[in-house]
Order: C-alpha cells, then structure tokens, then sequence
DNA sequence: TCCCGGATAAAGTCATACGATAGAAACAGG
DNA sequence: CCTGTTTCTATCGTATGACTTTATCCGGGA
C-alpha cells in the first residue's frame, strides 16, 4: 500500500516539476536551489536555522559558491531564506514566505500533505474562483471561451486520471482564469492548479465515481460560461470547489486512517 | 501642480521602499535588482527584449559580472525576466510576473499610475478582503482582537495622512488578515495595502471627508469583528473597500484631466 | 555597571578563467 | 539559387581566490 503511494507521488512529481517553469533544473544552480526550497518546505531545516555556512555547503554538495549564492537568492526572492551578513543565512519564518508563488507551491508536493494546509488553499480558491468565473463569463470573449471548451474536451475524451486529462483539467482553470482579463487574478490560477493537483495527488485511481461527478460539475460551469450568466457561472463553480474540497478531505481522512493503522 | 505631485510621490516612494523587506537596498546586487526591475515595470524595458548583455552592462553601471547575475536571479525568482544559455536574458512576459509579489507590487509604485492595474487590484481586493473579515471575525483571539484594535486607535489619534496613520490603516488590514488563520490567504495582505497605497499616493493631503468616512467605515468593521458576526463583517468591510474604489477612481480621474488639460 | 572599540566570522563584491552551447555565419552540395 | 551541414563566435554558466564590508562578540577602560 505504501509502495503504491509511493510510486504514485513520484509520478506526480514529475508532472508537478514540468509546470515549474521559473526553475530551470537543468542549471546547477537551480538544482540546489531546489534542493533547499525542498528542504525547508519539509521543516528538514527549521525556520531560524542558520544554512550549513557558504564554505561549508560548497564543499558538502561540491557546488562553487557562486552556483550556492544564486541559488540563494533565488530563494530570497521568495521570501524563504534571508541572509545577513555575518549571522548568517537564516531559514525565514513561515509568514515571510510567498506561498502563492508557483514554485512555491509545487515544492510542497515534495513535503507530506498538510492537511492543514491543503484546507487553507481549498478556503482561498473558494473564495477566490467562483468570482473569477463570474468575471469570466461576464468578459469573455469567443476566443476565450474556445479555449475553455477545448480544455473541457480535453478532459472528458481522454481517459480518467491519465495525464492529457489532468492538464486538460488544469487548463480548463487557467483558462477561466484568463478569460477574467485581469492579470492580478490570473497569479492566483497556481493556487488552483496546486489544489487540483493535492486532490489527484491523493486520489486512488480506480475512483471512477468522483471523476464523472467532477466532468458534470465542469460542464455545468462551462455552460454558465456559454450563457454568459455571471451569477449562475459564480454558483456553479462554487459547488463544483465545495465538492472537489469534499472529496480532498475524504482521500486526507482515509490516508491517516491508514497510517494509524499501519503505525498501530 | 506637477511638482507637488513629484514630491508627493518621493515621499510616499521611501514609505513603500520600507515595506519591502525581501530586497535589502543596502547590498549592491539588491541595487541593481531594484534598478533593472524599475525599468521592467515601467515599460522602459520591453517584454522580451533582451536586457544589456552582461559584459556590457556590468561595465555600464560599474558593478562586477557577480553582483548583476545576483540581482537577474532575484528578479527571475519573481518571473520577471528568464534568462536562457547562451541566448540572453531577456524581460519576461507580463504574464509570467508574479504581480502578487510584495516587490513587484512596490515597484510598481515608481512607475506612472496605471489605471487599469490599480482598478485590478482593486477588484481582487474585493473579491478576497471581505472574505477574509469574515474568517477573522470568526476566528479571532483576544489578541488578534486587540491587535486590530490598536491599529484602530493608531488611525483615529493621529493627524489624517500623517505617517503613522497610513501605517496604522496598514496594520489594522494587515492585522485582520493574520486574525484568519490562513497563511496563503495572508500572502494577499500586500495586495491591500498596495492598493490602500496606492489611493493615499493619488489623494490630496487635505481631503478631510473621504478621511472622515473611511475611519466610519474602519470603525463599523472593527465593531462586525468585536460581535463575531461574520457575514455582517464581511458585508462592511465590502462597503469600505467599495468606498475606498470609489474615492480612488475620482481621484485617478481628476488626474487625468489635469493632465489632459496641461497637455492640451 | 556601562560604554566603547577592536577582533572576528560570515556574507558581499570583485576579477579572472574556462567550459558548454545556442545561434549565426560560412560553406558545400544539390 | 536554395538548402542542409559545418564551423565559429558570442554569451551564459560555473569555478576559484582574493579582498571588502558588516554585524556580532568580547574585553578593557571610565
């Protein structure tokens, strides 16, 4: 049972990892870069702890200085770390870290899921998506809307959980997202993709039931779109939000039945 | 008329510069980051054109090759440019910013005001902060309570405008945002107080009603929170942020007509 | 006891060198 | 003349060592 789970977030992953494109994890410092993001994410180095020192840490992960710096400051652009000179390059705490941004956020799929957490992205895309369907099908344009409806075929012709439909769902947000035509907002489409992508992430994939209720919830939004009824666009992609969340809370409840049971 | 403006906008410029802890103005590479991201912003450098070449630059502005990519590297963390091998780094496109970063969200202030990205902002304010006055109203502690409360008192004691009361008016939205319990919701604290910013960089000094009215509308939010009604706080707290848009859009329009009537 | 100033450690900055490669320019073949 | 291939060069990525700046610590003096 581990080991299916196990394999399931490696795969998730790496689909997780292509998204982040602000990264390049070709790039040596990108890689340590990622490396730490990781290890701070996961608590591995708590907030206040002091990085391994600049000599220390080249020699330990044989990185020159200069690729660790940048890596460094890659990350103090992300509110993670902050470094001072002569205390040291500190882990920051938790409030000072920019957790909307997208790599941000997909570092965290390298960390336990936090159920906490999960919920607290949950309660902002609920407050946050069905306004930005409104807008959309208030502002949307023809072109807009084709991309909607590609990305709703995309994700109802390909089959369940496999990864065209996954990207295909992931779309079908961004685009909503786009088609509210008003930047600010459209930053907030990571959060959305990040709790899509917890849910699958959890998800057993023989769980054909969800999958057909989620496609109905999306084509009663894409409909609302069509119409051009903001209101009905609002409600319906609140239901469709509060039953993603339901079924998010479900998969978190049984993985830590399971492991009480298996620690038990 | 102009002048006043530009002495207005230094000013306000070094209170939001305070604000933005991430980047440490003191450091050279911090320097150059601001430098570059300034231009960005303002269009001066267009998307996808490619910034100096690196030789060229370090050479332009005397500092050496390290600190410049230093500073690429904070901006590219923020998405603002990519830099690729080998073929430059170039501005990245504005949908790649990540406009919800308290940086970018500052540096905007050092470009001319833009009407549609302020009535964004504002826009999202309004689908999140009322939200968030309900959780707070829900939530809240004693001391989060008191916290708000100050911050309360710190607005209606002093003089309208003066400094400790605009951060008084930062701290009070601030402190509701912490009083819901929800980090991510939180990271959207900066993107109030751009806006908050925004309007008292655009208001004029001594516009005694709108003050007058906004510390009420303040005033009747702090109450919904003190009773732990939740919908009532959210109700009002719509209500100052639709106030506030109101008064910032007279504002934005008066401006453009001094303007237009300079020019013409 | 308190204040001041030097020692010190760590990050910040600089200059230089070399490697890898994307993209352009030159070139060969049709 | 056009197209595909090769070579070449410019530019970024990485490494290294030296030097500078800054903040903390600690000890001596008032």
């Amino acid at each position: 049972m581990l080991a299916i789970t196990e394999e399931k977030r490696g795969s998730m992953q790496l689909h997780v990892k292509a998204r982040a494109t602000r990264l390049n994890p070709d790039r040596l410092f990108g890689q340590v870069a990622h490396r730490l993001a990781v290890a701070i994410i996961t608590g591995a180095s708590p907030a206040g702890s002091l990085l391994p020192n600049e000599d220390d840490l080249k020699d330990e992960i044989s990185v020159s200085r200069t690729a660790y710096r940048e890596a460094v400051k890659f990350l103090s652009g992300k509110g993670l770390v902050e470094a001072k000179p002569k205390s040291g390059t500190r882990v920051a705490p938790r409030e000072a870290w920019n957790l909307l941004d997208p790599d941000v956020l997909a570092w965290h799929f390298k960390a336990d899921p936090n159920e906490k957490f999960i919920r607290d992205l949950f309660e902002l895309r609920l407050f946050v998506e069905p306004s930005a369907a409104r807008l959309a099908a208030q502002r949307r344009s023809d072109a807009d809307l084709s991309r909607i409806e590609a990305a709703f075929r995309g994700m109802a012709e390909n089959p369940p959980y496999a990864e065209p439909t996954v990207n295909a769902d992931l779309a079908f947000h961004e685009a909503i997202f786009a088609a509210t035509r008003n930047p600010p907002l459209q930053c907030l489409a990571p959060v959305v993709c990040a709790t899509i992508q917890w849910s699958l992430f959890l998800k057993a994939p023989d769980d054909q039931f969800f999958f057909t209720a989620s496609l109905i919830d999306h084509e009663r939004v894409l409909d609302a779109i069509v119409q051009r009824d903001g209101d009905l666009a609002a409600a319906r992609m609140s239901g469709l939000v509060i039953d993603s969340l339901n079924s998010t809370l479900r998969l978190l409840a049984g993985r830590a039945d399971a492991n009480t049971s298996k620690t038990a």
